[in-house]
DNA sequence: TTCCTGCGCG
DNA sequence: CGCGCAGGAA
């Protein structure tokens, strides 16, 4: 349909969120929140924008803080490699580009975690660049609108998608055609509930006339998950800490010395293994149990205390007291367990 | 409690 | 193509 452009446009100017990246050309701002909204929800990305914004005021502000610092910041929404990439990807603007937001395509897709869709989004709200970009959103919109069954998490179905948006990306004015897309999927052609009422592309939307909504998208494969299992050990005076280097979960993050085995065993017998492995020696209990869940993983979690009457070797950790530890980045889990340690008597 | 969403890298 | 995180909805 060729009204397709116009129809979202107008539904897009009268029903837009005011949003405080929005209506700004920035690239920098621009960039900085489309890696956070990534893989995250817009109420709880707008925080950890404007924090970014206020500590890093420029690119090279962010290039040359330590890595360490921009973790702390990103600590909480989750997927860190993103943070990691973002302070890369600045050393790389200030590098290659002298500071400067790269603004044309392929130089904006070279940064690390840029994407093809952070691109595009880049692109035309930065620099008015007719490049479509392809989301959640935008699958969900248009394989509604054209009820297409093929999977979106194909190369075949990546490349049909991205055809259809180019084909229908208003050329005059690619930014606000992105970013209507985008919001229509936010707000109306939603996965649950989606209100195809007020649809502006009601009268045209095949998925709605076939009624098979809530049969689209189509996805190929389900995604399996391992279960592990974590044994922290919490040292309440000098707490213990020590830095995830391997490549993992949480790699650069913080976290108390950790025992992982392979499967759940009796208390008695789990207390032996971690003692063993780590010489240190721990209450019988556990102090706290949690099940952690993470896009591949379940992890089962044990917080064991330090026994603190005898003298043992600790100086393969980092030693810090509780107002030492919010200087470091560390996982949610974590952060969840000291919330409940704070508040209660532990 | 369980289910579901979200983009890029190696 | 398997993996990375957290939180909101059902």
């Amino acid at each position: 349909m060729r009204d397709f452009a116009l129809l979202i446009d107008v539904w897009y100017r009268q029903n837009k969120r005011n949003l405080p990246w929005r209506d700004t050309q920035n690239a920098y701002h621009i960039w900085l929140s489309e890696v956070i909204l990534q893989q995250t929800r817009v109420d709880q990305g707008k925080n950890y924008y404007l924090k970014f914004i206020k500590n890093f005021p420029t690119i090279k502000d962010l290039a040359l803080a330590p890595e360490d610092e921009v973790l702390k910041l990103w600590q909480g929404l989750g997927y860190y490699s993103r943070a990691r990439n973002l302070h890369t990807a600045a050393k790389q603007i200030l590098s290659n580009h002298d500071g400067h937001f790269p603004s044309n395509y392929s130089d904006i897709r070279q940064l690390k975690g840029v994407g093809d869709y952070t691109a595009a989004a880049i692109a035309s709200f930065a620099f008015d660049l007719p490049h479509a970009v392809v989301d959640g959103n935008v699958f969900r919109v248009l394989s509604r609108y054209y009820n297409e069954d093929t999977p979106i998490d194909t190369t075949l179905g990546k490349k049909l998608f991205t055809e259809y948006a180019n084909n229908l990306i208003n050329k005059k004015d690619p930014a606000s055609f992105n970013q209507a897309i985008m919001e229509l999927g936010a707000l109306v052609c939603t996965p649950k509930k989606a209100v195809c009422n007020t649809c502006p592309l009601n009268d045209s939307c095949q998925g709605l006339r076939a009624n098979r909504v809530y049969e689209l998208p189509v996805k190929s494969k389900k995604t399996k998950t391992r279960n592990r299992f974590f044994h922290y050990i919490y040292s309440e005076q000098n707490i213990l800490l020590q830095k995830r280097t391997q490549k993992d979960i949480w790699e650069n993050m913080y976290e108390f010395p950790l025992v992982e085995v392979e499967k759940q065993l009796t208390p008695s017998a789990t207390k032996n293994v971690i003692e063993k492995t780590l010489g240190l020696i721990i209450e019988p209990s556990p102090i706290a149990e949690y099940k952690h869940i993470l896009s591949h993983q379940h992890i089962f979690a044990t917080f064991w205390k330090l026994k603190l009457n005898k003298p043992m070797d600790t100086s393969n950790y980092i030693q810090c007291n509780h107002s030492d530890l919010a200087e470091y980045a560390i996982p949610r889990l974590i952060d969840r367990f000291l919330e409940q340690v704070n508040s209660s008597s532990f």
